[in-house]
DNA sequence: GAAGTTACGTACCGCGAGTATGTAAGTCAA
DNA sequence: TTGACTTACATACTCGCGGTACGTAACTTC
């Protein structure tokens, strides 16, 4: 038996936890799957996932701020390809179009979560990961006399619900490929409301 | 011993039962709510509920209907009021804003539905009961030249989901009738966006 | 009013979340 | 190094709940 430090093993059987109820939560949805089932796909027992999370919704949980953190890694990676901030702004809703065609991110993030966590601890993990942004944006545009004033985190909250709802609809289709212009077209007619 | 007759047997026992899950699942949401506690809420056994329903998800299938047509019933009442097609379209989404400060219908139609049922079957619902409406009224905007065409039926759906933030938004306020102006402000910005 | 159907109630099964407890692996001081 | 202590699991169990099987009472039909 190889010889390892405590931290060591605790993150990689975590991690392996994490991984797994990525992959489960986000293919059977979150009621459907057991935690043995996680446990035993990450190949540990039932035990070690209680012994790291306080149970299956701080698994779900952890699931969750995985998934945001990845698709915040990627619109991050491609706004930095356009100069203009609001090129950056259509190019990240487009990224998040095309983000929502993993049915992993759509059954975590956009299904379960509301009602796994609850609207607020959603609504407070998916800003500090994606709405800042957004927001950002908005408030420099404002400043810039670019976009009119008024409630900037209700007008960043409705352009969101607006794009999730666009990603659902993306994923129904046959073939994505040919409809993403389309829907992309009309989340940028809304994009447009935000302007002038 | 009132004799009656099978049919208002099955309709009162329904009736019950739906009222009593419309309020339990309403109050504490899908997952903590168990057949049990509804039947006995309703007057009945657990027996009567799976003679009546197939499951617990189509009790809460009957509770996410009926709460559709709840809403529904209040927009048509408003929107007959209305004679301007557009101005129809605004005060109803005024409507369903101030509908989303009922916590049952929040909590069962845009918190747990999804999850529960599967965004294609909501979807489906909600068009018939909600959706159909925006969509009408889009359509008609477009033959008149009021507004540009394209994916119609995409631009309800962004222009829904964006309505349903602002309803989970406006909710979350400590004062909503003072917020509401302001939500429902940003929420005529996307609604301008659909036309010219 | 007897036979058949509908509308329940009751008793039970199985699965899965959570807990209690045992045990092996790693840490640290003397 | 070695023994006390902590951490990282595994195993065995409880219990609430969804679902089912079956019994019974209420209604319907001929």
């Amino acid at each position: 038996m190889i010889r390892r430090t405590q931290a060591e093993r605790s993150d990689e059987t975590t991690g392996r936890l994490v991984l797994a109820a990525r992959e489960l939560f986000g293919t059977h949805g979150y009621a459907p799957t057991s935690i043995d089932a996680i446990a035993a796909a990450a190949g540990v027992t039932k035990g070690a996932a209680y012994h790291h999370f306080g149970g299956k919704g701080e698994l779900f949980l952890a699931a969750f701020v995985a998934e945001l953190e990845a698709v915040e890694a990627r619109l991050l990676r491609v706004a930095t390809e356009e100069s203009d901030p609001w090129a950056a702004l259509r190019r990240g809703c487009r990224t998040f179009l095309e983000h929502c065609l993993d049915p992993r991110f759509r059954r975590i993030v956009l299904l379960d979560a509301s009602s796994v966590l609850g609207w607020e601890r959603v609504r407070e993990i998916e800003h500090d990961h994606m709405l800042r942004v957004l927001l950002d944006g908005l408030r420099v545009a404002v400043a810039a006399g670019q976009a009119p004033d008024g409630d900037l985190a209700a007008r960043a909250q409705l352009a969101f619900g607006a794009l999730c709802e666009g990603g659902m609809l993306l994923a129904r289709s046959e073939d994505p490929a040919a409809d993403l212009p389309r829907i992309a077209a009309e989340a940028d007619r809304f994009l447009a409301a935000l302007k002038v």
